[in-house]
RNA sequence: GCGCCCUUAGCUCAGUUGGAUAGAGCAUCGGUUUUCUAAACCGAGGGUCGUAGGUUCGAAUCCUUCAGGGCGCGCCA
């Protein structure tokens, strides 16, 4: 149930049924007519702009027009006690008692599904992908908090959602990646020394990856790096690929599937990818320009497939072979897309971050191509997360293989506070997330903040021995609301609107910023008992007033809902 | 040189896909507790929405110009 969208529906059919009477003719189409919030200062529960936008339409004076609407929906509609016709000619409506008393109902009853957009589409979210040579760092962090509550919030309202990681367990980086772990390996058998060179892995892990592999192959000797390889790929990608799942493990992040590079090229995928761009006539052999910026001094005149991509809106054309004529990476992405497409998901969604903001248009326009438009490829970008402790930056050390893990953060800082904190920004701006903030049991802290006010709820049906989830009975006879509660009624009927924007455009932070905002409501109301002795909840140990319950109700339902899609806990007691 | 993102209060940021007097938090100043959890609340000050134009009844929001900041720009992955 979404109050804005009833009403809009309510009040539009009732226009539409006086349209002569209003003299109107151009109600072909109702867009850009919103039932929304009004600003608070007016205090009404519901506005609505249908005067503005049919009085341009029609050219009537907006104010007229409202007025007239007005009185249609005074005398047709039960729902509204006051309507006022404000400003330049918005309708502000107030809910009668039996309104407010029926949709608070509706709510109680459905506490499990408030603010569902019911959809039944099948999406496909890649996420994380970290290259599977060694742990998470911190960096990969938010763009799996994003992608996991993304998850969370398209299933919430009924989706399918499987959520992927793309091992790039393929091609040099993987084969460098081994040829350390070998070296190490020799270093810790036969005491040879480390010798770091451009393109091996420095860190600690790689020992610690080495020493695994030698347990757990007694037999082997290594002493030939080439004799190996398969062996000590497969070993350490093992290795490393459980320290990934158990970073994401921590941050409470479960994948559906993991989807390996290697069989992709094993299985042909990526022929049958380019081949049937080729049939499409989307590639083509030929020479590209060399980059702009940066000299490249590895750059080669050879001709070579290419993927006409400035068809779909890339800035220019992709190479698809390297200069030994085998895949490029994205080749290979073109490949994995082609079988994402053919499995048949309606959406597909990349959460990448900042690197590879670069990449987006030309796997988009390579999607574009695979599904004859068909397929509609998101790629959502996470920009930088800045470390700061004590309000000051936290630098990453340049050091060689010296970086800030997920574990490093996770040692610190709860799974709870890493996942609310993460989307507590838009994806689209910089993040400062500072270790200290994080941890204080204050209102600078919103996680702290939320979780304290559903505590506080917590403890109050324990004082009167309740259960959150115990009928209430609203009397309409005696049914009353005092300022706190109207205030927080308005907020809890936005929540379903909340989770629409949320999930049409990809915008998780809405809901923590909401979330904050409900808390803050919850906090002053509770607090008022503080000044004055007549606004406390309870006497004798019993409720005094059965809305206020029901108010508590609805504001915990609405945390509830709003923290397990955002994967955070909610304890009782604090 | 090109692409993407950003520019809103001293600081960090929201701003419901064009609406009403632009909102939070922090910081600053002042107040509240023999408690249903003060780990909280109440109040005050603080703004040329980067710049210059345009679109219209109406712009922080849409279009264009310019300036500033971030990320990226290989036939690496």
């Amino acid at each position: 149930m979404n109050i804005f969208e009833e009403n809009i529906n309510k009040i539009t059919a009732l226009i539409l049924k006086n349209q002569k009477f209003l003299k109107l003719k151009n109600l072909n189409e109702f867009k850009g007519i919103v039932v929304e919030s009004p600003p608070e200062q007016f205090n009404y529960d519901l506005s609505c702009n249908a005067g503005l936008v049919l009085g341009k339409m029609n050219k009537i004076d907006p104010k007229e027009l409202a007025d007239k609407i007005k009185h249609l929906i005074l005398k047709n509609l039960k729902d509204f006690q006051d309507i006022e016709v404000a400003g330049p000619g918005f309708l502000n409506l107030k809910l009668s008692k039996q309104s407010l008393i029926s949709n608070i109902d509706k709510i109680l009853k459905n506490k499990k599904t408030y603010g569902k957009k019911n959809s039944n589409k099948n999406y496909n979210i890649e996420f994380v992908s970290a290259n599977p040579t060694g742990p998470m760092h911190v960096g990969h962090c938010r763009g799996a908090i994003y992608g996991d509550v993304l998850a969370n919030l398209l299933k919430f309202n009924g989706n399918k959602v499987t959520k992927e990681y793309y091992i790039n367990d393929y091609g040099n980086q993987i084969n460098n990646f081994a040829k350390s772990v070998f070296l190490r390996i020799r270093e810790i058998k036969y005491n040879e020394k480390f010798i770091l060179e451009a393109d091996l892995y420095p860190g600690e892990y790689i020992i610690e990856i080495g020493k695994k592999i030698i347990d757990s192959n007694k037999k082997e000797k290594f002493n030939d790096f080439a004799q190996s390889l398969e062996l000590l790929k497969k070993e350490s990608l093992k290795h490393s690929m459980n320290l990934i799942k158990l970073d994401l493990k921590e941050l409470g992040i479960e994948h559906d599937n993991f989807f390996s590079e290697r069989k992709l090229i094993e299985n042909k995928l990526v022929d049958k990818a380019i081949n049937y761009l080729k049939k499409n006539n989307y590639v083509q052999e030929g020479y590209l320009q060399p980059p702009k910026g940066e000299a490249d001094k590895t750059w080669k005149k050879i001709k070579r497939l290419i993927f006409k991509s400035t068809l779909f809106g890339d800035d220019t054309d992709r190479a698809l072979q390297k200069n030994d004529g085998s895949w490029t990476y994205f080749a290979n992405d073109v490949g994995y897309h082609m079988d994402k497409v053919n499995r048949n998901y309606e959406y597909l969604i990349n959460v990448l971050g900042a690197d590879h903001t670069g990449y987006t248009k030309r796997i988009t326009a390579a999607v574009n191509a695979l599904s004859e438009n068909k397929v509609k490829l998101n790629c959502k970008v996470c920009q930088l997360v800045k470390l700061y402790k004590n309000g000051k930056p936290f630098k990453m050390s340049k050091r060689a293989g010296d970086f800030i893990s997920a574990q490093d953060l996770l040692n610190e800082v709860n799974k709870d506070s890493i996942r609310f904190m993460m989307l507590n920004r838009s994806n689209d701006v910089e993040l400062d997330f500072d270790f200290d903030k994080v941890l204080e049991k204050s209102k600078d802290n919103p996680v702290f903040y939320v979780q304290y006010s559903f505590a506080r709820i917590s403890s109050l049906f324990k004082t009167l021995n309740k259960d959150l989830d115990d009928q209430i009975r609203l009397d309409p006879k005696t049914f009353t609301l005092n300022d706190n509660e109207i205030k927080i009624l308005r907020k809890v009927f936005e929540w379903p609107k909340i989770i629409e924007t949320a999930s049409t455009k990809y915008e998780p932070h809405k809901i923590p910023y909401y979330l904050y905002e409900l808390a803050t409501l919850f906090h002053s109301y509770w607090s008022r008992g503080n000044d004055d002795q007549s606004f406390k909840f309870i006497k004798d140990g019993k409720i005094k007033k059965i809305e206020t319950l029901a108010i508590i109700v609805l504001i915990a339902t609405v945390i509830q809902r709003g923290m397990s899609i955002l994967g955070v806990s909610l304890p009782n007691k604090m």
